[in-house]
Parts: C-alpha cells; sequence; structure tokens
DNA sequence: CCGATGGCGTAAAACGTTTAGCGACTGGCC
DNA sequence: GGCCAGTCGCTAAACGTTTTACGCCATCGG
C-alpha cells in the first residue's frame, strides 16, 4: 500500500519510486514501468495524511454555511452555491469540505466554534458569516487562515463576493411603482447582512421616487419561515397595502399561501415580488416575478477568488455579482 | 503553533503537553494550566495531517453524489440529504466531504475516478452510483473503503439506504385509479436504478387492478429536464391519459407547464402526481398532490448506518424507508 | 524498612510522504 | 586524460502527532 512496499517489490527506493509515481524528476523507462505496473497490483493509493504533513498542503478548502433548522429551504440557494464551486473544485483538483453551523445557536454552535476551524486542516474557507459578525470575522482572520467572504460583507479589508441585493429590491420597488402600485410592502430579514441590505434597496427607491416610507408596510424579522411569511402578508392587506416585496425565498412563499387564502386577485388587489429564481416560481399562478441572483456562479467565483488568494495573491477582492429582474405576472401590469 | 512549542514555553515534554490537551492520561494540575494556558496564548490548533497520519483516521467521510449537468434541480434533493448527514456528522464530530461526479460523462469523470476515492483518506464513504453501477461499486469495493449505498440497491450485499420508490408510485397509482382515472400516463427515468424501480411500481399497481399497461401511455427518458417533461406531457394528451404521473420531481414541472399551457383542466381532464415534495408544490394551482420522501432522514440514517460500519459492525444492512403521498388536489377527486 | 503501587514525567519510535543532497556512471569536449 | 554536464539512483531528514516503554518519586501496607 506505501511506497516503501513498492520500493520493496521493485527492488528501487522510495524516493526513486515517489519520482516515478509523481513525475517529479527523471526516472529511467525501466524503471518507471516496473513501479506503474507495482503500483497497479496491489492498487497503491497516496496516503494524503503524510503528503498533507510533508507538503504543508491539503488540496481541500471548505465552505461554511448556516444552517437554519427553522428555514431549511433557504438552504436550496446554497446547493447553487455548493455546486457552483464544486465545478471549480474539479477543475483545480481541490476537495471540498462542507461544514455548517446555527446561526441562532449559542457559542457552542457558532461560526468560529466550528471544527473545520479549530483544526490545522484545510488550506482556506468561504464563509457565510451570520449577522453580528464582526468578532467572528475576526477571530478567523487571527488564524491566519485564508478566507473568503460570501453573501456577506464585511466593514474590514477581507475579499468578498455578493449579490447587489440593493439594487435588485430597488429595481423591483421600481417595477412596482411603474405598474402604479402606491403602497409597497415590504417583507424582510434582519438577521442577515442580506436582509438590511435588501431593506436598504427598499428605502432608497422609495426615497427616489418620493414616496413615504410607511412604517405600518414594513415588516423585518429576525429570522425566516413559511409562517411568519404568511403572518406578514396578513398584516400587510389589512394595512391596505397594494404590493409586497417579500424579501427572502421562503418569506414570499408563505405571503402567497396567505394571498391566496384570503382570496386576493393577484396582481390586480395586490401584487407581489420575490426574491430569488426557481423554477417552480414560474408554475405558480399567478408567474412569480422574482428577483434573480446568480448562486450557481457565485459559487464558481467565490471558490476562484480564494483559489487566487492561495496562489499568494494579496490583493483584497469585492466582487459585487448583478441581479436581474425576471419579469413574469405577479407584480402588475 | 506545535506541541513542540508548547512543549518548549512551559518546559514540558512533547508528550506530556499532548496528555494534558487530549486528557489522555493523568498530569498533574500545575502542568495542565500551565499547558493550556500556553496554548490559548498561541493560539494552538492541531495539524490534523500529523494526527491522522499517526492514527491512521481521518474522522472524515466524504458524500458523491451525480450532479447531473443538465438537471441542476435534482439537486435540491441531495440537499436535505447532505443537511441530514451534517446532522449526523454533527453530532459524531465528523467532517464532511461533498464530492460530485457527471452520470454522463466518460470514464474521466466517472464515479470511481473521483479523486477523493482514489487517494487513502476519508474512513468511508457515502456513494450514491448511477445507473450502470455494478462494475464501479466493485471497483469501490475493492479500495477496501467502507461504503453505504444511498438512494440505489445493488444486487451484492452492499450496505444501502433507499426510499421505498416502487410503493411510492403504487400508491399513487391506486389512488388515480380510486378517482377514477383509467389511462394512467407514466413519465419516468430509465437511467437510474430508482427510476427502474418507480416504473415498476407502475406495472405492478396497473397488474394489481387489473388495468391493462399501455406502451402509448408509457414514456422513458435516460434523463430528466424540465423541456423533457414539457414533451411528455404533450404526447400524453395526445394518447387521451386522463392522468399522469411523473415520476420526478424536475419532470412533474414540465408536465405541469405543457398541461396548462395547453389549457387542460387539473383534474377534470387530466389528474397530475409528482415525485418528491416541497412547499411550493402547495402553492401551485391546483396544489399538487406527490410522493413524498424523506430526504433529510435519508441522509441522517445513510450516515448512521456508515458510522457503525466504521465502529467494526460487519453487518450489511439494507434499510428502506416508506414514502406516503401527500395528497392535495392535481390528482382527481 | 521493604516491596508494591500509582502518579506523573520523559524519550523515542512510528505513521508515509517529499525532497535536498550526494554519488556513480556515461558521454562529450578540450 | 581530465573535466564537466547530464542522467538516474540512493540515503536520510523532516513534517507533527500519538503512544509505548520506561524511570523516578511518593505513599502505603505489612
Amino acid at each position: 500500500m506505501s511506497l516503501k512496499k513498492i520500493a520493496e517489490m521493485t527492488g528501487l527506493s522510495i524516493a526513486t519510486v515517489s519520482h516515478a509515481l509523481n513525475g517529479t524528476r527523471a526516472v529511467s523507462e525501466d524503471s518507471r514501468e516496473k513501479v506503474l505496473s507495482a503500483a497497479k497490483v496491489v492498487g497503491y493509493r497516496p496516503n494524503m495524511a503524510a503528503r498533507m504533513l510533508r507538503t504543508q498542503k491539503s488540496n481541500t478548502i471548505a465552505i461554511i454555511i448556516p444552517s437554519d433548522t427553522n428555514n431549511m429551504n433557504a438552504n436550496y440557494f446554497y446547493m447553487d452555491v455548493i455546486m457552483g464551486v464544486r465545478k471549480k473544485m474539479f477543475e483545480t483538483q481541490y476537495e471540498l469540505i462542507v461544514s455548517t453551523y446555527d446561526p441562532h445557536g449559542g457559542v457552542q454552535q457558532s461560526l468560529p466554534s466550528a471544527q473545520v476551524l479549530r483544526q490545522h486542516w484545510v488550506d482556506g474557507v468561504i464563509v457565510v458569516p451570520s449577522s453580528h459578525s464582526q468578532r467572528q470575522i475576526r477571530s478567523i482572520r487571527e488564524m491566519g487562515l485564508p478566507y473568503v467572504l460570501m453573501d456577506r460583507r464585511s466593514d474590514d479589508e477581507s475579499s468578498c463576493v455578493t449579490s447587489n441585493n440593493k439594487k435588485g429590491v430597488a429595481d423591483a420597488v421600481r417595477l412596482f411603482a411603474a405598474c402604479g402600485k402606491r403602497r409597497i410592502g415590504f417583507i424582510g430579514g434582519i438577521g442577515s447582512a442580506t436582509g438590511q441590505q435588501r431593506y436598504a434597496g427598499y428605502l432608497e427607491a422609495l426615497a427616489e421616487l418620493n414616496m413615504p416610507a410607511d412604517e405600518a408596510l414594513i415588516l423585518l424579522s429576525p429570522s425566516y419561515s413559511l409562517a411568519r411569511g404568511e403572518e406578514c402578508a396578513v398584516r400587510l392587506m389589512e394595512t391596505g397595502a397594494d404590493a409586497i416585496l417579500a424579501a427572502d425565498n421562503v418569506m414570499v412563499m408563505g405571503a402567497l399561501r396567505a394571498l391566496k387564502a384570503a382570496g386576493a386577485r393577484i396582481p390586480e388587489d395586490i401584487g407581489i415580488i420575490g426574491f430569488d429564481d426557481y423554477d417552480w416560481m414560474g408554475m405558480v399562478s399567478p408567474p412569480l416575478t422574482t428577483v434573480r441572483q446568480q448562486a450557481f456562479q457565485m459559487g464558481y467565483i467565490v471558490a476562484e477568488v480564494l483559489m487566487r488568494k492561495l496562489g499568494g495573491i494579496k490583493t483584497n477582492e469585492v466582487i459585487v455579482l448583478d441581479t436581474s429582474l425576471v419579469v413574469r405576472q405577479s407584480h402588475g401590469w
């Protein structure tokens, strides 16, 4: 199984076997063949632990995502991201460790206590910090482990890749306005940086349109759930909203359900725009207008940025991916 | 950073430091304190490579899933699975490597060529083989790496965890029949073991109900896509089907879209039942009746089985998780 | 007071690689 | 012939742990 064994079988030294297998130095054709066939016979597989120990590289990175036990569906966004990361990993021959933490859990389950961080192991890490993250990020930086933030920004000099959440939401608000909607409600999250950006986009667009920001139309929650989405939508109907911007793919489902349950006509009585785009959103009735973010690309790019960092490039990159409006029918006419 | 350094700082030996940190032997209170505080000061993080090399254990497993580039949505099923696995991993302090392969790719990208398998590294692996898998599985077994199959069965003596696909589909067929549906079309996949099981369930239920299996009503595809789902649904409408069983969560979306585009009344003109259950399926109109499988649990359980194997237990376990019908409104009355 | 026991410390081997350094041989060139 | 360069092999160190084996000392039972 080990180089040693192959060395014994072929009568060569361990060093020669290693060179033959890795092509790290010239080896006579004769020896090379002997080594290769012996390796095949015994089914040699290099021991990564030894290699890592010697080279101080694992060719492995980790991605750490929040896993909200109340909101499993949010994970589907991360699945697209992960697949994007995987694509880059495949190209670069790295492996990917997927780790999670509970954003609402205590210190025990918080991001910096993730096992993968507390051990000297991966070459770098992609992190999706929760909102109260300044401290967390500092503690990661202190480890000296290369990292890139995803879907979150940080005040300090970290590399990060995010969506243009603000613009995405602002576009949606403008679309509502263009359809004559005047009382645009906002259902959002306060528990994450993205949630805050989306909220900011909402306010900004309203201001730009000279529309007042009515507090009664703004419903922020610390976390997302279907039930919470329903509740918010009900509240907004009571307040006489004529449009709902649900800045999260779970909330929008809840809101939609509530609207239908109340027998509201969409979009005549009340328009609705969601966030994130999935195929099914075109299947509901009416087909849902939504703000699309490029999840797969985000994964691919964040991996790329991390790879650059691992390659020793020092610059901090801040990459903002554009969102786009997927205009279907639920927003108005 | 290393034990050696802490040993120097405290004036103790490496061995003592190790014991103090790991609690593997009694260490005087005095020394223990010195070690712990020194470790905290320098931010000691154990080097996993060294530990792995010494202990011959990585406390890491991998899950290898097919990643069909035509059918990204199928991945959402695996996201639930992965979260289930993660839960177990969290409990057992293992890390999880997520790897993929292209089920339609050549040898280069096939399952046994996955890097994580070709290197001596993870303690065990969860595998979702593609359909032509007998050879692939054999080659994995030959590595002597503990493994458990997921969502697939194998003829030989491998442990595996699957859904009761056959029963799930048969239940759906019976439900159709109970609603007076007589010409039940089947849209399925031929490219995977699950697809075949679902097809078998369809045939079995028909036989049991003394209904003929009309070839014109059976549409099998090598792979899944929205477009293909639409195409199949159109074909089935032409053949005069009064019900469609779409045995895949992507196909069902395509089928639904085609039905709506054609202006068919659901379920009066034609009923439809899908596979897998997501929240959004209750949001479309009419709400979709579907066969639910326990994805999260499947992940948790398959991880559990693998853990048992790693614990040295020799038995092969075949676990079949029950499916359930989520009866909404699209199937009929 | 002696031998046994237990607590606590150390030295050193081992895990399987990679790689620097060195040596032996060959061939070509002055 | 002496020298140099190139080719290809080997030895041995190093990576950072865990763990065995051993030693020292204090305590305790007899």
